[in-house]
DNA sequence: AGTCGGGATAGGC
DNA sequence: GCCTATCCCGACT
């Protein structure tokens, strides 16, 4: 329709990219507003932004290997994904098993959205650990920390998931090694879209195509990772904002010990009275309310 | 107002 | 004619 068409140049390009890895993808106004990139973009909107993070997600080298299909053929289980389609190309690369998680830099435990679920991780390298006795904290940190990069705090919240998995009985632990529980058949898998939900595409029989058949596998299995990626990302985000809150609420924990064991302190010192004791009871009390709040 | 998804259209092959 | 990239529109929040 009416204008002609604006080819899009490297430098806009990048600018686009550079706005989404600032602000992140959706976020069209505020890229055009940067004054860092505003001056790359003045002769796109919003819009055209969007556009174009459309087309980089179903093609090119920001599509992580999203698959194209053509118009009004989107797989079901694409349509089904929790992720809104502009932040679908944001990041998960298509292999993404744990092992693809660690494999991409990008996929760091800092990023939410590629964050690992904890769980699952634990799990997999337990696994991976075949040690009959299992393997202590610091092994098992060490053997995240050699595939993937960690958050600072990936100590005190792998403590906890472990745990919390020998809590739930997923693990066992035996002095100071944990093991997976073989009598327990772990569900953290993440519900995995029903492969029935992703069909093959209908394709004409050409004659001279060379390999029907693996075409169609191949369709088949991009698609299905694409959508495992995509659920993988919703699990990870929500993984990653259930440990921020237990993370803080380790911490205000920690502080608030802290703190009763110096008043304790102090209390020993002066021979504390029935009175003052009750005192700091409520206080304590009331520290720790207020500690456990969620966030 | 900002964003999204779908559809239309220009342009290249 | 087909495919891709871009533009445009209406709906939604």
């Amino acid at each position: 329709m009416g204008n002609q068409k604006l080819k899009w140049t490297a430098e806009e390009e990048e600018a686009l990219l550079a706005g989404i890895a600032k602000y992140g993808p959706g976020k069209w106004k505020n890229i055009l507003r940067d004054p860092e990139f505003a001056p790359s973009l003045v002769n796109r909107s919003n819009i055209d932004l969007k556009d174009k993070w459309r087309n980089l997600s179903v093609s090119g080298p920001g599509s992580k290997e999203k698959l194209r299909l053509p118009k009004g053929k989107a797989l079901p289980a694409l349509q089904n994904s929790v992720a809104p389609a502009s932040a679908a190309p944001a990041v998960l690369a298509d292999n993404t098993t744990t092992d693809a998680v660690i494999d991409d830099p990008s996929n760091s435990l800092h990023d939410s959205k590629n964050a690992c679920r904890y769980n699952e991780l634990i799990i997999e390298t337990l696994s991976t650990i075949t040690d009959s006795n299992g393997a202590d904290i610091g092994t098992i940190l060490s053997y995240i920390e050699e595939r993937l990069e960690v958050p600072p705090n990936f100590r005190r919240l792998l403590g906890s998931r472990l745990r919390r998995l020998v809590l739930q009985g997923k693990l066992e632990k035996v002095q100071n090694n944990y093991r997976v529980n073989r009598d327990v058949t772990v569900g953290t898998n993440p519900p995995t879209p029903k492969q029935k939900d992703v069909k093959p595409r209908p394709i004409q029989a050409p004659s001279v195509l060379p390999s029907h058949e693996t075409m169609q596998e191949a369709a088949m299995a991009a698609a299905y990772k694409v959508a495992e990626a995509e659920n993988k990302a919703f699990l990870a985000s929500e993984a990653v904002k259930e440990a921020e809150r237990v993370s803080k609420m380790a911490d205000d924990t920690d502080a608030m010990l802290q703190l009763v064991k110096e008043i304790c302190e102090q209390c020993k010192a002066h021979g504390a009275s029935l009175f003052s004791w009750r005192s700091m009871s409520i206080v304590a009390k009331n520290a720790f309310c207020n500690s456990s709040r969620p966030l």
